[in-house]
DNA sequence: TTTGGCATGTAATCCGTTACATGATTAG
DNA sequence: CTAATCATGTAACGGATTACATGCCAAA
């Protein structure tokens, strides 16, 4: 058997924090990809088949809203689901396998030369910017909007801020380590 | 098709910058629990057969190695692995899909009960006290022996710790401002 | 003697990605 | 008109975990 599936839960909180608001597949599919990017990520093959089941067993209320001749069915999260939510964000956190590719590269840099190791590390060091301006730029906009803040939502995006901030710092000091051998 | 096995390389990684030193599954399953622990993890459900998949393709020599009657095989490195190794080091970095449990949670905040997401703040902020404090005896040790200092392994500690100590920051302050609320 | 560590292996299972597939609508 | 986006689905494949399974050796 393999570890719990955690796809439910994702649909389950996302149609819970958005208000009476029903999301379809495609939209959920969406929101995973930008809001909640940085933390978690699903295929939409995934998703589809989640959502059938979520709703053959009452979790989610399925309804059809065609738009013209083009299919669409959007969901909402019934009280049963949010139970079950809530059950799930009250259990222990469950960590996930740690899988840190560049770090595992540096720890084996002995085996290539420095300035690929730089190359990875300017990679990093660049993708970790955006993330970080990203973050900063959500939190402008939450601040830019008092009545809307949510405080849950600035934690996470604090998080991503802290964190962007020191690997950022890390990437920055180790190419001058690197540079200096 | 799914993501390309990461595995063998690990397995070439820890054999190519363990010297001469040739080692058991067993072995390599131990420094992947240890040394490389907060980084990568392996089960070794998938290990052995890596390995004698890595054998058969000539990128690793097994060799019996029997101590009484408990049979032990270990593992060398040949030069084909080590060019192996190099090409997969000089590919740019596979980045991993996030998968961060805890600040999903956080994110759906507002579906359960403040003491609970205080809980699980403070059971992260344990485990990464626990880590930093790792990562900084490591440093230490490595201090202490100036001559096996391995610049490599050092800048991969340092990663350790300016990603907790943010994560620590991180989760202390967010608990007052949950406290607060 | 029995617990724990050493040591290796396989089978079942499944989560999740990728690829295949189809079609409507809208903006340039 | 055609590219991009909206929208939903399934099939194939495989990487990886868990569980099952076995046995030796040393120490308490």
């Amino acid at each position: 058997m393999a570890r719990t599936q955690r796809t439910p839960f994702v649909v389950l909180g996302l149609l819970g924090v958005s208000g009476r608001q029903p999301r379809s597949g495609y939209e959920i599919k969406k929101a995973i990809d930008t809001v909640i990017s940085h933390v978690w990520s699903e295929s939409h093959g995934q998703l589809y088949p989640v959502l059938k089941q979520l709703a053959s067993e009452g979790f989610i209320r399925a309804q059809d809203r065609p738009a013209g001749h083009r299919k669409k069915t959007v969901y909402t999260i019934t009280p049963k689901g949010r139970e079950r939510l809530r059950a799930w964000l009250e259990s222990p956190v469950e960590l996930s396998k740690p899988r840190d590719e560049l770090i595992l590269k540096l720890f084996f840099g002995s085996e290539t030369e420095i300035p690929v190791l730089i190359r990875h590390l300017e990679a990093h060091r660049d993708r970790t910017k955006a993330i970080l301006n990203q973050c900063l730029e959500w939190q402008k906009q939450n601040n830019r909007n008092p009545d809307r803040i949510m405080p849950f939502m600035l934690i996470t995006i604090r998080a991503g801020i802290s964190l962007s901030e020191a690997s950022l710092h890390w990437a920055e000091e180790s190419l001058k380590t690197l540079a200096a051998i």
